[in-house]
DNA sequence: GCAATGTACTAGAACAAATAGTACGGTTAA
DNA sequence: TTAACCGTACTATTTGTTCTAGTACATTGC
């Protein structure tokens, strides 16, 4: 369920936050569901438990889960917040875009265009 | 004309690199103008030499600038095949995007819309 | 009781980024 | 020729982050 990548240069915590904020989101991990325990998906991804620990107190702060002592982690049911948070990183990183674009010389047009070619290869997917 | 911002994630040398290419691909730095000596941008940013010796080292591997000794750094004349290069990474960061938008249950009428939102914001300024 | 849970803490390894300092050879202009 | 610039090449060190390692403690549930 929950991967990683050890050859990214993003944070391996970074990483598992990201890929439970997405399970979240797509529903995949629905509210109040168990989390795999610290040690578990330590051990399932080959690292070390603090790390899992760190990503889950991160976790724990942004609201997306919370934690009980000795009983384990569960999905918060505020996926609605956290994908305006999400979305409006979105948009932000669109912006960033379509500045590079207009660095670049690429035209309005031109970017919408290959836009509804990635929509469409999703859609098809 | 060239800054950098200390705060960031980002290296400092692959934050100058990029400026650099940046402005040789707006033309604002024309082929074979003369790039600020490594001993000069140290001073102007107040950062270590050797950090600009790297970014400066880095862009004349990727054929941005070339160096002569004892004379200077200077723009490269390349700027077309390194547009193409930065064009294919714009293409694959609005791939990433576009999934994550997927991700998100942004349609793609909300994206052309924002799209166009931001374009034309460019344009205004 | 016992096994599982989250939590807290210290210590250290590993790595990348950046700094510090020195040195060498080429170019330019006084 | 000489002095003042250039780029370039080293080594050493510092700094911060990430990650690992190990231990410990309280809580929960069977």
């Amino acid at each position: 369920m929950i991967t990683v990548d050890y050859k990214s240069r993003q944070p391996l915590y970074e990483q598992i936050i990201e890929r439970v904020e997405n399970l979240a989101l797509l529903g995949l991990l629905p509210p109040d569901s168990q989390l795999p325990s610290v040690r578990q998906l330590a051990a399932e991804l080959s690292i070390n438990p603090n790390t899992i620990q760190r990503a889950y107190g991160d976790l724990e702060k942004r609201g997306v889960i919370y934690s009980l002592p000795g009983r384990g982690s569960f999905v918060a049911a505020r996926s609605e917040e956290l994908r305006e948070r999400k979305k409006q990183a979105l948009w932000e990183d669109l912006q960033k875009l379509i500045d590079a674009a207009g660095t670049l010389g690429v035209s309005r047009d031109d970017f919408a265009a290959r836009s509804a070619e990635y929509f469409a290869l999703k859609e098809q997917a």
